[in-house]
DNA sequence: GTGAAAGCGCTAACAT
DNA sequence: ATGTTAGCGCTTTCAC
């Protein structure tokens, strides 16, 4: 816990870098007024304004955050953890925050959490720094701080996970249709005998998956799908895959709880098992990461709105810094399924 | 620039937040105590401190790290900014530096720069906000903004870039070689027509990878290598492949700037133009990202030692710290070839 | 080992 | 529109 190596500074303030006081010395004014040229909505000379900033220039002063922080009580950043870093889906998440928040002139603090204590851990240290909003996408850990950052006044936002009376907002892709909509695409491609890969087991974005997939896979009278375990990653897919051929009653479409596995399955059936795809079976997956759409899978799947997701995501950040006390907004956003050649179509019918 | 809608907090320190004093009233002890008791090194009678701690943890306090910052002059916080953020080579170079940080307790703000004003933009705001060090991964854009770092006093380390004479501390793969490897390798292997797709012009790596092999082929007596663009991009390597092949002097072997070209050139050679790789054509890349290694790539490339560099990178910060005036170090780690099946190796020859 | 007091750099009231 | 004043929450001398 504590470093002994570190890149910790040692001593005492060295004040290396300019401040205000120097700024309204030079520029003959007085250290509001300094400050108000930096500040948004305040009103200055626009003569002795430009002054100010032509010596700001000059000298590099800009405004310490610390202190600016300590009094203003916002820090003009946000705190992005995540779990499940090793899935593009989320460096695609964090590639559209970052740049959402860079526009806006807002820092993003960002930890990788490698499993659920991380998460916390991650959450309880950011609120430390007084962040002004926390994302937190981690699809489906159980989460104790949630309190903590509803104490701490610390608008908060879930992305692909809800908590059902955390008094939290939340955004997520519905995964529920989204397993349905696999269902019924595969089932009217005329495949009888479905397999799903989940993901991690604890993660609710799998089960959601599963559940709506086995749901309508039963509604329409079709025998109940295999299961394999693929823990979201590539090489667990291309394992589960191999069990799943080998046991006797070998699927003819597998549906997998993210792209990554499928990449997995794909490569495990056509390469450790010599299979064609989609001849012999069918493989979808869910995200749709910007891999998904090279000819070397051509995957079919399910498409997350990325861009939708994070300005759901942050329109509700910016409802609950407006209303602190509203309701909790659960914003859920529609997939779309993405046709590939990864998976049969269904054949013409003679008309 | 200024935004409109925000997640900025509206009014006043809401100080929702305990605050030590009042931890202190309920423990009984001074302002100071408490203070001493969160802080490394100070000493605190041992009975006082655990009910202290009881208190903290009782009320939910922690230190308030802007105010400690503003004192103390350091922040726990590090800046990283990435140019080229949609390579995965840098997504397992973020995730390597988070979990070092995390691991010491240290915040990490990220910036993704999208072009070279980005990176000084990113750069500049991240001085602002007091970080104790910056790390600087945008592999060769010319950047104003070293100085800067240097005049805040903020130990700088360039990862996968150098500029010369700078006085900043570098980590970066010895890119030279690893062209002149690669240039051996497939000599070895019998081609004799090679041909390198470039990442960015101004990218020093890019430029360094190229001069490497170029000079290498020279030494070998082999023609020189055609030369195509391909902007790091898959596209950009699917597309450029294909200028290559209907050149006329279609290459035996094409060395690609990154790995994520020469995923492109894989599809393009084998979807687009039906080729067969290595039949045909050798393709090899430059990272080493984790797939490369699935089969449906297999491809030869150039390693980059991630967490070599990551190590690196963070003891020269150390370094740095201690000894801000010390002479500036150039790190160059050797990159490291991994033969896989996307380029033909050198028959056996008759004993 | 502990308390009192000063102050980090800034912004927000309150004057003018 | 500008100057004055107070104080955000903490750490750190300086006493004891």
């Amino acid at each position: 816990m504590a470093p002994n190596t570190t890149v910790r500074k040692k001593g005492r303030a060295k004040s290396t870098a300019p401040t205000s006081a120097e700024v309204a010395t030079i520029a003959g004014v007085s250290r509001s007024t300094v400050s108000r040229t930096f500040t948004q909505g305040a009103s200055v000379d626009p003569v002795t304004r430009a002054r100010i900033i032509e010596v700001a220039q000059d000298i590099g002063y800009a405004p310490n955050q610390a202190a600016r922080s300590l009094i203003s009580g916002r820090s003009d950043t946000v705190g992005l953890v995540m779990a499940s870093f090793d899935n593009p889906f989320y460096h695609t998440v964090l590639s559209g925050f970052l740049d959402h928040f860079q526009r806006r002139d807002i820092r993003v603090m960002c930890h990788a959490a490698p499993d659920i204590d991380g998460v916390d851990e991650g959450v309880r240290a950011m609120l430390r720094y007084n962040v002004d909003a926390m994302i937190i996408a981690a699809s489906g850990m159980t989460s104790s701080v949630i309190d903590d950052c509803r104490r701490s006044g610390v608008s908060t936002v879930l992305f692909n996970r809800t908590i059902p009376g955390s008094r939290v907002h939340s955004v997520q892709t519905d995964n529920l249709a989204g397993g349905r909509t696999m269902a019924d695409f595969l089932a009217i491609g005329g495949h009888g005998r479905m397999a799903y890969i989940h993901g991690l087991e604890q993660s609710s974005t799998n089960r959601d998956r599963y559940t709506g997939f086995a749901d309508r896979v039963a509604e329409l009278g079709l025998p109940e799908p295999q299961q394999e375990f693929g823990e979201y990653t590539y090489q667990g897919g291309r394992e589960a895959v191999k069990r799943l051929m080998m046991s006797g009653n070998a699927p003819d479409a597998v549906f997998c709880a993210n792209d990554i596995m499928a990449f997995g399955v794909l490569d495990g059936l056509r390469t450790d098992l010599g299979l064609s795809v989609p001849g012999d079976v069918s493989v979808t997956g869910f995200d749709d990461v910007p891999m998904a759409s090279w000819p070397s899978f051509g995957l079919t799947t399910i498409r997350q709105r990325r861009n939708r997701m994070i300005d759901a995501a942050v329109a509700l950040l910016d409802t609950a810094i407006t209303d602190p006390k509203g309701k909790d907004e659960c914003v859920s956003i529609e997939g779309r399924l993405i046709l590939r050649e990864s998976a049969r179509l269904p054949s013409p019918r003679p008309s």
